[in-house]
DNA sequence: CGTTTTTGACCCGCGC
DNA sequence: GCGCGGGTCAAAAACG
């Protein structure tokens, strides 16, 4: 039996917005840890977006999302350290997008430093070199009126927890195919009823069950060494699928996922927006791709 | 009848 | 040591 391990350093990848076309409510939250402590630890696209050491409430963190884009303004991970790491001193240490505005990153900052108390407080050193690490994890935050998203797996419910401070449960997913051991919790966001916070741990050993088609693999960044970008992410999708799951879900992803398969119910072009975001911001939602298919188009006028 | 969900019990780490 | 909280187990119930 797998016993759980302890609370261990969490790196938030890049909390990073989308410029100013999706507003607000558009974050993206990504929590990558343990790997920075062992072999496992090339960052891919983490490179891109930065890591952020982070406290295990990142829960409460990632119910901000005002986070104004900061593409760049992260550093790497190091192994070597579990203590909070290359947080950028202030916000406006880096180049920011031209859409940040001022108050946003007044915003930013609060979150920022939210983000150091907290680690400070809960990312005491690590005495016993002997736990066993963690499986990558990363979290995403979804608009969404259902808590369990379908993304391309099937998965077996093994626990529920109340979540302190929060009226909402937290359920416990595993991957039932049987050698893969992955792991997904979901929680309602007590601050915004409406936004799920989905995290996955670990890596799926098969392809998706539900997707005949190709994944998105071709198309990613060679992520190689990134065990998170192992997540087949659930692109192959239908059309289809994805009007059907419009009558459950809100029609637009409140949270994009990092530049790697992505775990989500989030669309393809939500993706490719993603991986053009290391480049170029400007372009965003300039080309709405398979978004377009997916959204009704009265409905992404509201988010530009 | 096989699979999934529910839910109380249990384990473990951590702070006091 | 004790209590708390997060995470998991596993038996029973529910479901298809």
């Amino acid at each position: 039996m797998e016993k759980k391990e302890a609370m261990e350093t969490q790196n938030l990848i890049g909390a990073s917005t989308f410029p100013d076309q999706i507003p607000t409510t558009f974050s993206l939250s990504s929590i990558f840890d343990m790997p920075c402590e062992g072999e496992k630890g090339s960052l891919g696209f983490m490179e891109l977006l930065g890591i952020q050491d982070l406290s295990p409430s990142i829960f409460d963190l990632l119910q901000t999302t005002s986070i104004p884009p900061q593409p760049s303004a992260l550093t790497s991970c190091r192994p070597e350290s579990s203590e909070l790491l290359n947080l950028p001193a202030t916000p406006n240490s880096s180049s920011i997008s031209s859409s940040s505005t001022e108050a946003a990153n007044e915003e930013h900052s609060k979150v920022v430093e939210e983000v150091q108390e907290k680690a400070k407080i809960q990312l005491k050193p690590k005495k016993k070199n002997q736990k066993r690490q963690r499986e990558p994890r990363f979290a995403f935050m979804t608009k969404s009126e259902v808590d369990h998203l379908e993304d391309g797996y099937r998965w077996r419910k093994y626990g529920q927890k109340a979540v302190k401070n929060s009226p909402f449960p937290r359920s416990y997913y595993r991957c039932t195919s049987p050698t893969c051991g992955v792991k997904k919790r979901v929680e309602r966001s007590s601050d915004d009823p409406t936004t799920v916070v989905t995290t996955y741990e670990g890596q799926h050993t098969h392809p998706s069950p539900v997707m005949p088609r190709g994944t998105l693999a071709g198309i990613l960044p060679d992520s190689g060494s990134f065990a998170a970008a192992n997540f087949s992410m659930p692109m192959q999708m239908t059309h289809s699928y994805y009007q059907q799951q419009q009558h459950q879900q809100q029609p637009y992803f409140h949270s994009l996922p990092p530049s790697l398969n992505f775990p989500t119910s989030a669309s393809p072009s939500t993706f490719l927006q993603e991986r053009r975001f290391g480049t170029s911001t400007t372009s965003l939602l300039r080309d709405n791709g398979l978004l377009q298919d997916i959204v009704p188009s009265d409905m992404r006028k509201e988010e530009e």
